[in-house]
RNA sequence: CGGGGCGUGGCGCAGCCUGGCAGCGCGCCUGUUUUGGGUACAGGAGGUCGUGGGUUCGAAUCCCGCCGCCCCGACCA
């Protein structure tokens, strides 16, 4: 495979440094991105709905051209979905890592004998997907991998001294329901980020615990998400401490019933210290009324004034889990202890619906036009439509804009009417349209249009330039 | 897994009941036109009608099997 400047992760992750207009060796549109140019660039929408489409985050996400489906349930990622799904991914992983815990990769392909030692390869019936390899040993493609991770730490792990440890990973599943639908919002496969905390006591156990439930409210909350911790079963998982976190859309899957307060806390407001005691902020969002409505308490939903219930709409992005020793038991997990002796360490598991966030957010944020993609899983910040390709002036005005921003915006140059654009723009719901025609680029102005809210602006190219860069790194 | 529905060009659909040249809209290609919210006109390309078998002079159409996909329910990150 020949070099390219798209192996470089390195200038994928930091575009040079120009001046706002770029120099003038950048006249070129695009000397680094030839990609993003819609002229060549992959990025195909449809003016119609498949039919199989169902939900407006389907529809949008086919219509926008993220993704293909290939067979009930799994899905094909084309470059605009890929890009959010990297920038849900990212966001994820930096807060994990903020929280402390660490990434690894664990395998989709496990041995059916773990599952065998955890009694789960029986308990977990058809949705598991059984395979056999060549030589005709059980395999199957990970639901989940308590079994796979407690098996990885434990040939390590000796002593208490190498407690506690929080491992994670994102990476593909397999869980084959009996009805994929939804499109992304429930596969068959797909992508999640899933963690495994190990610790010597309970009271570790739930300071992981908690580190989690934090991390999770800052997650939600930094893609622009307003979720809700809400009390939940511990389902095929097993233990007795969990929450769900719902966010609320109003095309939700589920019915959720909670107390208002909890819409009006800003889980981006402090930077908590994960090492130190952080049961004032987990108290603070479980000490209100929330519940989907298979956990619905009519009794004390109605101790609640009518004035601060709030029943709505809720998608589950994530669910966590203390379990105890249940997975350490049965796996034949044990550490030296401070006294000498053996103890099994105590495990929970927290998982993040990474892919199922995508779909997620689009029901949280799209308009009868399309998608309205938050600032920070936004694909690109901004389209730069070219309304007259060809015209010299409008060109190398609309060339040094795009060129200002790549590879963080797309430019418009296709040979296309400009409704066509404003349309595509719209329904790709890139947060910032930067529009230059011939007027504008004579005069030396563009038309900065904000996707959310649809207020427009006549500026100069260095001010929309820069009021894009400004909300990026918000 | 129970119930229901649908497979016809890239997308959306008609045709099937009552067998007889495979159609429409959008998209795509060429030309002209238009030029700030999917423009108009003209020309054009593109389909083993999901698949296997059967009935028939003749099957998209009728019959049987299979496969795939969607919806409701049960289930679920």
């Amino acid at each position: 495979m020949p070099a390219s400047n798209f192996l470089s992760p390195a200038r994928l992750r930091s575009p040079p440094r120009r001046s706002a207009l770029g120099s003038a060796a950048n006249l070129d549109p695009t000397p680094e991105h030839p990609a993003l140019r819609l002229s060549r660039a992959f990025l195909p929408t449809l003016k119609e709905t498949p039919a199989e489409a169902q939900i407006v985050s389907h529809r949008l996400m086919l219509r926008a051209g993220l993704i293909r489906q290939t067979a009930a349930g799994i899905y094909a990622w084309l470059p605009a979905g890929q890009r959010v799904l990297q920038k849900v991914a990212q966001i994820v992983r930096e807060e994990q890592d903020r929280a402390g815990a660490q990434e690894i990769l664990m395998p989709t392909i496990q041995p059916a004998e773990l599952w065998q030692r955890s009694g789960r390869y029986d308990d977990y019936g058809k949705e598991m997907l059984r395979i056999r390899d060549r030589h005709d040993r059980e395999m199957l493609y990970g639901p989940t991998n308590e079994e796979m991770i407690t098996d990885i730490f434990g040939a390590y792990a000796k002593s208490y001294r190498d407690l506690p440890r929080n491992l994670y990973h994102i990476q593909w599943k397999f869980r084959d329901e009996v009805r994929p639908r939804f499109g992304v919002m429930r596969g068959r496969e797909f992508l999640m980020k899933d963690a495994y905390s190990f610790d010597l006591t309970k009271e570790g156990a739930i300071h992981s615990y908690r580190q989690m439930f934090v991390a999770y409210l800052r997650t939600f909350a930094r893609m622009g998400l307003k979720a809700i911790p809400m009390q939940a079963d511990t389902g095929p998982i097993g233990g007795n401490l969990s929450h769900e976190f719902i966010i609320l859309a109003e095309t939700g899957e589920s019915q959720v019933f909670l107390h208002r307060a909890l819409l009006d806390y800003d889980a981006l407001r402090e930077a908590p210290d994960y090492d130190s005691d952080l049961s004032h902020i987990t108290e603070f969002w479980t000490r209100h009324y929330a519940a989907t409505d298979e956990k619905h308490d009519e009794a004390a939903w109605n101790a609640i004034p009518e004035a601060d219930r709030v029943s709505a709409r809720g998608i589950e992005v994530g669910h966590i889990f203390y379990f105890g020793t249940k997975y350490s038991a049965a796996m034949g997990l044990t550490v030296a202890g401070p006294d000498g002796a053996p103890v099994h360490p105590e495990m929970g598991s927290y998982g993040i619906g990474v892919s199922r966030l995508v779909g997620a957010l689009i029901e949280a944020n799209h308009d009868a036009n399309g998608i309205i993609w938050p600032d920070p899983v936004a694909p690109w910040a901004a389209a730069v439509i070219n309304l007259k390709p060809g015209d010299a002036a409008t060109d190398a005005l609309a060339g040094q804009v795009y060129a200002a921003l790549a590879p963080d915006a797309l430019l418009d140059d296709r040979d296309a009417r400009a409704g066509e654009k404003f349309a595509d723009a719209d329904l790709m719901g890139h947060p910032w349209q930067v529009i230059v025609g011939p007027r504008g680029a004579a005069a030396g102005r563009v038309e900065l249009k904000r996707r959310r809210g649809g207020e427009r602006a006549e500026v100069s190219p260095e001010d929309a330039i820069a009021r894009i860069r400004e909300s990026r790194s918000a």
